[in-house]
DNA sequence: ATAGTATTTGACTGACTGGTCAACTTAATA
DNA sequence: TATTAAGTTGACCAGTCAGTCAAATACTAT
């Protein structure tokens, strides 16, 4: 039980500012102004920039797991998760849109991608809530695979590769294109073809 | 025919540089620097440092084009261009990291990305770039279509935004994973997979 | 109450930021 | 040779950067 929330406000503070904007463009600053803490608390709970960048990583993993333990709950059926996956991922999306001003993608993603040729310590961590994210994936397709739904002879660890690295090209695409356009049909059908079960809901694209 | 190579050489060191590390992390110094280039001479050519990013993702789309060309030529098949592409991109990547020490992805998805929430300039001339890159996609499955290959009542250009962003997501994980496994068979099993036509050129992942 | 610890403050540093500018050199033209 | 324009230079700006630190304050346990 911490006796102050004032870490945490740095940690709120960057995230938000982090996502909208990105590392590079966020000063220290910056974030203390928007948390309405001083300098040298910042110093006191973190011993620097990249530092809380880490930590507001893995706050933004807490908030989504959640989302996801709920989408991926075992009472669903495999197929219906990542429907309800990407129902949730657009609804956040344009949450985001609505109270950041724009299309904000996902936060690894950005992050992890600006910083990833000068800190290797948020490459490596990106890279590890990816495999995090991805052991849901791999969860259902084994359930797909007993329900007699896919292919039992794929490598489940390469598709999970696949149809992450598709989710995070389409959230890539939202943020570039300033769209929930990306999150909305192409999604939910672009992994259903990764994946190569039948789908036929509503209409074909 | 200019009379000297000053202006290209302010691009090409700004885009090594931008592609290694990021926009946010190097500095018009750093890039003067690179380039052995006085700082006024910078700003004789180029009105800001936002100018100089614009004009390199134009250097780089011209210095991709003839690649995608000779990919996508009529004279090849349609099928085997994608194969192509995905090899000239292995290529490409495999250089850059020996020559830079890591895996730097898509320069368009990397500074689109960083800079889409600051320079809505940057992030409209990403997306414009993407767009030219979709028209090979498009051609390419207009002939598949011709060939029969691929389903007359398919949205073509629905299509070629998910092989786009399946594409951008490999790149993206390429940079966060520092690996070049994203772009050996996953890239052309997942277009494959996206287009939705046979594939069964060596194994099934 | 008192001692000790955790937290907070804001002034401070020195390097660096993107950008400006007036003076200078070079090359082409008339 | 004189004129003009293009290109180059380096000093200079005001502001910002990440990070430091000693002192002040607040909290906790005795």
């Amino acid at each position: 039980m911490p006796k102050t929330n004032t870490k945490q406000k740095l940690i709120d503070a960057a995230s938000e500012l982090i996502w909208r904007n990105s590392y590079g463009s966020v000063s220290v600053d910056d974030i203390c102004k928007a948390a309405d803490v001083r300098k040298g608390s910042f110093y006191h709970y973190f011993k620097s920039k990249v530092d809380l960048a880490l930590a507001s990583m893995e706050n933004y993993y807490e908030q989504s797991k959640p989302f996801f333990d709920e989408a991926f709950s075992p009472t669903r059926p495999p197929l219906e998760r990542f429907e309800r996956l990407a129902a949730i991922i657009l609804e956040k999306q344009a949450e985001a849109r609505e109270t950041y001003g724009h299309v904000c993608g996902c936060p690894f993603a950005t992050l992890g991608s600006e910083m990833a040729g000068q800190e290797e310590i948020i490459r490596e961590k990106a890279n590890e809530i990816f495999g995090r994210y991805e052991k849901y994936y791999i969860q259902a397709m084994r359930e797909l695979m007993d329900e007699g739904l896919l292919d039992q002879n794929i490598d489940i660890q390469t598709r999970a590769n696949k149809l992450h690295a598709f989710g995070m090209g389409q959230a890539l695409m939202g943020r570039i294109q300033n769209s929930l356009e990306p999150f909305k049909r192409d999604l939910i059908v672009g992994w259903m073809r990764i994946l190569d079960v039948q789908y036929n809901e509503k209409e074909r694209a």
